[in-house]
DNA sequence: CATTACCTGCAA
DNA sequence: TTGCAGGTAATG
């Protein structure tokens, strides 16, 4: 499920679901593997009697931070949710980790992939975490400039270059096929052909296509759910990502889909050209 | 760079 | 039955 917005929807959620919280001890666990560090038994040890002392996200992290120096973060993968409930909710068997909460509630993970993770981190993991992303787009260091630089820097496709978490941190399938087709921009075309206009234009989709989604609350098609279990409404809004076939909204051309670095793309053919003498692959 | 692995469920 | 799905890590 989860890219940017709806990782930052979670957050926000959980931010306010969780402020002041307790977490009483591990009360469920039903897929060990999910917690990915330390050893389970440390994961407990480490998280009972913890108190939430704010939620952020960094990336596609959910960073729920505890005191004693401890974080919980949290990646929800394709699948993966993070809600809060009263404890007499019923669980169903995609429900993996169960986190009691003081006052009856319970913090639970549910992943139907089982390719989410979770992870109990000091400051150093945290520290190696925020190093191994790249600049957050919607925030201040994101310019146009940078952004140049690090096309400029690049030879791969703009749809691996945008996908590519060590460069901007938190766009996935869809806002990376939905940037491109606001930008006007082919996913094949390469990172540093981009003339400065282009990048301008690039820039400022990415922001949007973002803030759009964080605005509507996130794209459900299927799994995603925010911290109330509540789907998003941004899945309406979709111009190319999952519209194969149909017309372009902007000049009617049926949406096109094709494979790059293996995920699914979607754009307009007429509003996303290759220009001549290009490469295409 | 491309391919495979990790998982389950749903639609064609 | 096959292919496909919001992601990433581990392989050739």
């Amino acid at each position: 499920m989860p890219e940017l917005p709806e990782v930052e929807t979670v957050a926000r959620d959980l931010a306010v679901l969780l402020a002041d919280g307790v977490i009483e001890g591990v009360g469920h666990l039903g897929w060990p593997k999910v917690i990915q560090s330390p050893s389970v038994a440390a994961f407990e040890q480490g998280i009972a009697g913890k108190r939430v002392i704010g939620v952020a996200r960094r990336a596609k992290w959910v960073l729920i931070h505890l005191d004693g120096a401890k974080t919980l973060a949290v990646h929800l993968r394709m699948s993966g949710a993070l809600l809060v409930v009263p404890a007499e909710t019923a669980m169903d068997c995609h429900t993996h980790l169960v986190l009691a909460l003081a006052g009856g509630r319970q913090l639970r993970f549910r992943d139907v992939r089982k390719f989410g993770r979770v992870q109990l981190l000091g400051p150093d993991g945290l520290t190696l975490l925020d190093a191994a992303h790249g600049v957050e787009p919607l925030s201040e260091a994101f310019t146009v400039a940078s952004l140049a630089g690090c096309l400029s820097r690049s030879g791969v496709r703009l749809k691996a270059f945008l996908l590519d978490q060590r460069i901007i941190a938190g766009l996935g399938n869809i806002y990376v096929d939905e940037a491109l087709f606001w930008a006007s921009l082919h996913p094949l075309r390469v990172a540093r052909s981009l003339t400065e206009g282009e990048v301008t234009a690039l820039h400022a989709a990415i922001r949007q296509v973002l803030r759009q989604a964080i605005a509507w609350g996130g794209s459900t098609f299927r799994d995603y759910r925010n911290g109330y279990g509540k789907i998003g409404g941004n899945q309406v809004h979709f111009s190319v990502y999952r519209q194969t076939g149909k017309p372009c909204s902007r000049c009617g051309t049926a949406i096109q889909r094709i494979l790059v670095a293996q995920r699914g793309t979607h754009f307009c053919l007429t509003c996303q050209p290759v220009p001549s003498g290009e490469q295409t692959g």
